[in-house]
DNA sequence: GCTCGATTTGACCGTTTGGTCAGGTTTTAC
DNA sequence: GTAAAACCTGACCAAACGGTCAAATCGAGC
């Protein structure tokens, strides 16, 4: 993320920029901060066991968030950021079946490298949303009015079924993040998880091959 | 479920059986646990919010179940009462549409009458499982291996095609439940939800219809 | 080498939380 | 009608939690 501004900071330096230390112990935060979030939910989550995790003392933690909202706000954004990339490129001139393809590959992409962003997100979503709602309601509401539109001027043309889109949408989301956010499940039922190659490239194959030949038109 | 021990009530009733009082405010606890665990997580429900939703004291709740940890013990012992039924229910002689079928339509009723059990099981999964790991690599485990078994014969006899049978039942539960689990996210994008009888008609057509053209084998 | 700002932390604070207990009220059984 | 058990709750407790602060240490700049 952009460096931070001296409220950001704290006590930045006047120049505004961060210092190593501070770049280098507020990604440590964060990082920890997501696991914590994502496993126990804003109230779940201890400021102590997040500067455990990073290293560091709860008041040098405190230095550098001002409170447990700053800390939860700045994982938010970062989840934001790396969250509605996928479906961004979506390509409304593309072939429907490279498209979908591209995209789930992308999802489960994203739920193999950050797991714990996935597993935040639906702790959030389960929450009610209070702290994302207005990002729902907004960018993402006219991100999936635009590729919904998408999916159904491929289904006029006759590229793919007259399926709903929201609910292929939904499909593609909830059976991408289920890697992320159910591996516990998926560990204790096959004994692997997405992280490992085999398994992933066999859910990728899998879950590609049962929407796209169950969205696309016969004969295609 | 079956009337409480002595143990159970704390002080009961000498010939065991539970009394109206204590049915009818048992009751109302787990309803109002259900739900407070299912937004916030184990560490994150207060015993107070659960009480004053169930109208009694947080004392009072207290003289029924002991511990916080009771009650969640309670309110998860009743959720998978009810979680691994639709599964069972899938018939090794039965035609493999309509026996998918059916199971998308159970699992999707389950959302939309109990989606604060789906939202506590996928918190509780997303914690690591601490509570029922057990339950996950016994009974849950024993009951997919012989549905994926089911799902493997008939790809074997060319009903189906071959694909991945843990990857299509982790597709299914993972479509279904994100109705009641990220039905926040849901309504803010299409401003209904599974509880709505037109938009659940819509998800279960679209679902079964997407899964099951994506599984039948070609001429079926 | 010195000064000053940045960084760090243990002690502490006020509030919250899970849980206990004494005592009052209600219900049940005889 | 009475006694005992069941039910209920406010006051209270100890521990945990989010957050503050004074002071010590470290690092950068001159």
């Amino acid at each position: 993320m952009s460096a931070p501004s001296e409220s950001e900071t704290g006590n930045g330096r006047s120049n505004g920029s961060a210092t190593k230390i501070q770049e280098k112990n507020r990604a440590r935060i964060l990082e920890a901060a997501f696991s914590e979030f994502a496993q126990f939910g804003y109230r779940g989550a201890r400021i102590e066991q997040i500067a455990a995790a990073a290293g560091m003392s709860k008041s040098n933690l405190l230095y550098y968030f001002g409170s447990k909202k700053d800390i939860y706000k700045a994982v938010l954004a970062d989840l934001l950021d790396i969250w509605l990339a996928p479906l961004r490129t979506l390509d409304p001139q593309g072939d429907p079946r490279e498209e979908l393809s591209a995209y789930i590959n992308q999802k489960i992409e994203l739920s193999a490298r950050y797991p714990e962003a996935s597993k935040l997100f639906a702790n959030e979503v389960m929450q009610g949303a209070p702290m994302i709602g207005d990002v729902l309601e907004g960018s993402l509401k006219a991100l999936v009015d635009e590729k919904t539109q998408v999916i159904r001027t491929w289904a006029a043309k006759g590229r793919i079924r007259p399926v709903d889109p929201h609910h292929l949408i939904f499909m593609i989301w909830a059976t991408t993040q289920h890697y992320a956010d159910f591996a516990t499940q998926i560990r204790a039922l096959t004994g692997t998880g997405i992280e490992e190659a085999d398994f992933r490239k066999s859910a990728e194959e899998t879950v590609a091959s049962i929407i796209l030949e169950g969205v696309m038109a016969k004969g295609g």
